[in-house]
Formats: structure tokens, C-alpha cells, sequence
DNA sequence: GTCTTAATAG
DNA sequence: CTATTAAGAC
């Protein structure tokens, strides 16, 4: 173990599908830690055999069948390990543990409800539960910055300019809403997270972790979204360095829609 | 081409899932026609650029859908391609086409019901079904014995002691039920069908066909049933030579629970 | 487009 | 156990 912590968040769409990416990526990366979110499995299916076999002998499981779904894969020890409702959506869509790294540090992994398509809340229930699950992170996320803590993972929402590939035409399209961006940037600024992205590549800079499967936009027209965040508390931000968005984790043979995202965390 | 024609039948259980392996197979046993069953899917998605690719230049089809489906694939030209309905069933379950073999010679590729679990006419609909295409090959047959011919497929029936590997516990089991069994020896006989495998093989040698996927019975305890038949015309069957059943193809990586079998024609 | 589950078939 | 289809989700 060297002198910095390299931590992975990754949307990889189902682990049973993707363990062989899953190598591809640890192979490329060497994460101590990875934040998956979109397992798409129950824990007793996770595949702990192949993790432990990998050297991820810590884990924290919050899966329930086909959907949703999030995990904690780690090298290094991990203590306190915490679900938790938010918005009072209970989805498994968290999953947090503590981590020793110069003192304690909580690793959240997060996974945003999608919204569906039409960006109504009358006629569109899940557009109306990620509205309510991003409300709920005000509460939530008051207690949890309060830590050395990192909150990673798939936020469904690409709240800058630069976060799509049009701003303009991507106003009405969930996830670059106002209704939502607004809502996600209150959270983030009221409470103060750093979002290490976005700091280490300010707008106009464009960053995307995320290219749709339907029509081919990828890699030519690259018409992507930065869906997927890392979010540093005041206390922890200024020991993350070289984050890095593995792009060419797109263009893999079966690839998730998602790609990983890596932070770096000293000492 | 040599002056032995090879002819190879086979249940494939989806040419799309084993477009692979039919490869394989056609690399060892080099056949000029390959008579299918269980292809599994619509004439329309049927992977004809690659059989193209492979030589086979020569195809006739019938298939609808997930299930079921038969085919010929030719290096050979074919003529007068056939499609019988047998039995009053209507299922994609033959094909026929003529080659020119030392004159004309018809190849039928027979897919013949599995007949589901219970050997129960009353409570099993399938059963009753597959009583009635053997009873409808009794008037088929007739006719296709009068022309030089080979049957050929999955006929889902293991007419003798030696077909299963136990006669004993499989008496009342759908594939080795006296119903079946006795049906279907009336039918070659009554018409002069040259069953070459137990020509070639005769009684009490073991031939199997077909491993089930259900238990690991193979290739340990070796518990096989010969489904798979080849028959040929009393006009046909002297020059009928060299059976083989290919039992490797069961031992292949995402394998069929039937094998190749092969008969070579000569001119 | 790419997964999941479920039902259905073999 | 190994396929298929269909629905639903993302």
C-alpha cells in the first residue's frame, strides 16, 4: 500500500455481466477501493468468491434483485458499514463504510434514481422520486459531511454546462433539468462539498462519464453527460488529487453505459 | 468434392447460440450437407451470410420463431425444396430438398416432438401430439421411401434396448415408452427403412446422441439416449457408408445436448 | 442497446 | 442446464 488511497466509482450495470470488466478495470486502475453502484444483484449472488480472489477481501453488500443495487469492494479494511434510506426511497441505493486513511474517512456509495423520461412530476412518478431523493440528500447529507467523507457514485444528474454535450437541447431531458441541476447544486454548495471533478477540470472543460447505448453516439459524436460524481467533505478535499475519468472504459467489449471515475486520496 | 457425399444431422438447440460451434463441427467432419433441427429461429434471422462465408451456398429453411425449426445447409446445389406438414402439426418440422447424388436423391431433415414430461395421453397434450406425427410418418413415409432418400434428425425417440443406457428405468420414460418405441419400429419397418447407425452398430452396442443438460450425466456416468437417426431408403441404403457420431461435440465449451451424427454417400 | 426477471420449452 | 420471448428498467 503506497501513500495514497486510489478510490473507484463506477456504474458497471449489472456485476454478474461485468466481472470480467470489473478485472479489466482493477487491472488498469489498481483501486484500493471500488464504489459501484447498478449491481443488479442480491447479495447472496454477488460474486465474493472472484472479489476476494482479486484481493477485495472487504466488502459492503446493499443489493435486492434485478435493479438498483450498490457495493463497496476494498483492499483495506472496512469498518461501521451503514445503509442508509434517504428521501425515504428504499431502493438500496446506498452504502457507506469507514475507512482508515491518516484517521477515519466514509466512503458513500451512491446511486441517484434515474427519473424516467418525461420530466413531470404529475404524470411522471419517478421523475417525482428522484425529485424527492435529491430533496431528501439536504437532510441527509448535513450529517454525513460532517465527517471526513467522500460521496461517490452515479448522481443521474449532470449539473453544469459542460457536463452535456448540449446544454440547450438537454434542458427539458432529465437529468440536465433545472428542476434537477438546481436541486443537486443547493446540496453540494449549501453544505459544502468539493466536487474534485469539476475542480481539477473547471467549466468550460468538458467532462462526461456517461454515453446512452441507444443510437451510436459513442465514440464519434460524443454525446455524453457527466452523470457520475465524487464529492469530497471541506475536511477531506484537500488530500484528493489526480482524478481521472477512464474514458476508453466505453469503448470495451460489452461495456457499461458508465464509465469509472478515480480519485487519489493522500495520506 | 470427392466421390462420397457427407451428410451430417444434428439438433443444434439454436444456430445463433452455436454459430460457433457449427464451425467446429464442420472443421472435423467436413460435410457437404448439414441437416439441422432445433434452429430456433425465423427463416428471416437465420445467419445465411455466414453459412455463405462457410461454402454453403445451398440452403433451405423452415423455421418460425423461438422454438422448433429445421434446416439444410448445402455445398451442394438443392432442388425441389419441401416443407411437410406431418401429422396435422404444423411446427417447422421438416425440410426437405433433393440433391444430385448419382441421381436424384431426397434429404429430409425431421424434428420430431420431444413430447413433454408425463407419458400420459389424457393429461398430456404434448405426448398426445407427438403419438400423432409418428402416427402421421406412418402415411408420410409411404410416399418419401418410393424415392432414393434420407431421413434424418432429431426423431426424440430411442428405439432399442441399446439406444438408452438403461432400457429398465427408462420404459417409462418419454423417449423409451413402448407407445413410442413401437410406433416408431412399425413405421421404418412397415416402409423398408435402413436404420444405418444399427446397421453399422448393431444391438447390443450402446449408441448415444444426446447427454441431457439437467444432472451432469456426462461424461461420467455416460447417461445417453440415441435420438438423433439417420435412415435411408431401401434404394439408397448399400451406399450408405462410414457412420460416426461425433460424442467430442458433447464435451464442447457451451455444447449442444445432442451430437453430430454422420453418414458418407457414395456416388 | 443492454441488462434483469419471468414464463415456456427442451 | 440451456435456450427462447416478453416485459420493464435504465
Amino acid at each position: 500500500m503506497s501513500d495514497t488511497l486510489t478510490i473507484v466509482t463506477w456504474n458497471i450495470n449489472s456485476i454478474r455481466a461485468r466481472i470480467d470488466l470489473f478485472g479489466m478495470m482493477t487491472k488498469k486502475l489498481r483501486p484500493d477501493v471500488v464504489l459501484l453502484q447498478e449491481t443488479r444483484v442480491t447479495d447472496g449472488s454477488f460474486p465474493l468468491k472472484t472479489m476476494h480472489r482479486r484481493g477485495f477481501k472487504h466488502t459492503a453488500l446493499n443489493g435486492r434483485g434485478g435493479h438498483h443495487g450498490v457495493a463497496i469492494l476494498s483492499k483495506v479494511p472496512l469498518d461501521d458499514v451503514r445503509i442508509d434510506i434517504i428521501g425515504g426511497i428504499d431502493q438500496s441505493r446506498h452504502v457507506s463504510a469507514v475507512v482508515d486513511w491518516g484517521g477515519p474517512a466514509r466512503l458513500h456509495s451512491l446511486y441517484v434514481p434515474s427519473g424516467g423520461d418525461e420530466p413531470d412530476v404529475e404524470t411522471n412518478e419517478k421523475f417525482r422520486q428522484k425529485l424527492e431523493f435529491v430533496d431528501g440528500m439536504l437532510e441527509w447529507g448535513q450529517s454525513a459531511v460532517g465527517e471526513r467523507a467522500i460521496v461517490a457514485g452515479d448522481f443521474n444528474i449532470a449539473p453544469y454546462p459542460s457536463d452535456v454535450w448540449s446544454h440547450r437541447q438537454l434542458l427539458d431531458v432529465i437529468s440536465h433539468t433545472p428542476a434537477e441541476t438546481d436541486r443537486l447544486e443547493n446540496v453540494r454548495a449549501s453544505q459544502g462539498w468539493v466536487d474534485v471533478v469539476r475542480r481539477d477540470r473547471p467549466e468550460p472543460q468538458e467532462v462526461y462519464t456517461w454515453w446512452s447505448y441507444r443510437n451510436k453516439t459513442w465514440p464519434g459524436s460524443n454525446r455524453g453527460r457527466r452523470l457520475d460524481h465524487i464529492w469530497a467533505s471541506p475536511s477531506l478535499a484537500d488530500s484528493v488529487r489526480e482524478i481521472d475519468v477512464l474514458r476508453e472504459a466505453r469503448g470495451w467489449e460489452k461495456a457499461s453505459d458508465h464509465v469509472p471515475v478515480v480519485a487519489r486520496i493522500e495520506r
